[in-house]
DNA sequence: ACCTATGTTGGATC
DNA sequence: AGATCCAACATAGG
């Protein structure tokens, strides 16, 4: 489900909803995604912690417990965090329950099960968590400048789609804002990186900043699963240009939208606005 | 009913 | 280095 946008809703919503709060019990009905420990164990280690902060980092949930531990959440395709009061009726695909007090509780859905979990000590979150180390720059970090950006694109051949999806690059992109920013920037998906012009870089990192800060403020895109803490549908979607409009009309110049496999994602573009380079597929 | 697709990512293989 | 295929898994849609 979710790329910056979503985590980033579901980030703010979390601080304003349970920071300060203590988890009282857990229990989890997928051990597998409970990674850096038995079921027993990670119960025993994050009864009674307090949420001290929520933060993210790409799109990694980063929950700040007493004691010094972190508990960091990955939602994968269709992980959901909801909060819901203890009488509300179960969710489907409900894996993971952390009981806040008699009456709360942080509610971790997953139909596919790729979501994860870890529980480390704040010091090896930072220095040690190699999902966290490979990252490459947060879009909204100010030291990500333009020249950072046009760096990063010139040490690399590899179709810019790819890049763009590569989180070791640059974190927080994912198949609908990849195919977002390559159509506001019109540039086509395969376009090696090292090939595109500076003026075109140039806008890529400004669309890339817009389309997110956008997304955020909409609170992010349901196009499939992805829910709000509350469950709610974030409204970006109705403002998506060019994701899942496969044979519709190009918003800038009417001709059918496309869509390519590239590393095994589906890219949508518009074959008219954002030719390819010649010489290149 | 069968085939493909799906918001992620990590590993194997060429 | 980089591309491609596959893995985890469950469901929906053509």
């Amino acid at each position: 489900m979710p790329e910056l946008p979503e985590v980033e809703t579901i980030v703010r919503q979390l601080n304003r909803e349970i920071k300060n709060k203590t988890i009282t019990d857990f229990s989890c009905s997928a051990p597998k995604m409970a990674v850096t420990h038995k079921l027993a164990d990670f119960q025993r280690q994050i009864k009674g912690k307090k949420i001290l902060n929520v933060k993210r980092r790409g799109k990694i949930i980063l929950l700040e417990l007493s004691g010094g531990l972190v508990l960091a959440i990955h939602l994968r395709l269709t992980g959901q965090l909801f909060v819901r009061k203890s009488t509300h009726p179960q969710d489907p695909f409900n894996r993971a329950i952390f009981q806040l007090g008699k009456n709360l509780e942080l509610r971790f859905n997953d139909l596919r099960l790729f979501g994860q979990m870890w529980l480390y000590p704040k010091t090896q979150i930072e220095n040690n968590f190699d999902k966290i180390q490979k990252l490459g720059p947060e879009p909204f970090d100010k030291t990500f400048i333009l020249q950072n950006f046009k760096n990063i694109l010139q040490h690399n051949r590899t179709k810019i789609k790819a890049l763009l999806l590569d989180q070791s690059k640059i974190s927080g992109l994912g198949n609908i804002y990849s195919d977002e920013v390559l159509f506001y920037a019109v540039i086509h998906p395969n376009t090696p990186a090292n090939k595109i012009s500076d003026e075109k870089i140039r806008k890529l990192y400004i669309g890339i900043k817009k389309i997110l800060r956008d997304a955020i403020r909409a609170q992010g895109t349901s196009v499939d699963t992805y829910r709000d803490i509350r469950g709610e549908k974030g409204q970006y979607a109705v403002k998506l240009k060019i994701y899942r409009r496969t044979g519709k009309p190009c918003f800038r110049c009417g001709t059918k939208i496309a869509r390519v496999k590239i590393g095994g994602r589906s890219a949508h573009f518009c074959p008219k606005c954002q030719k390819r380079i010649m010489n290149y597929e």
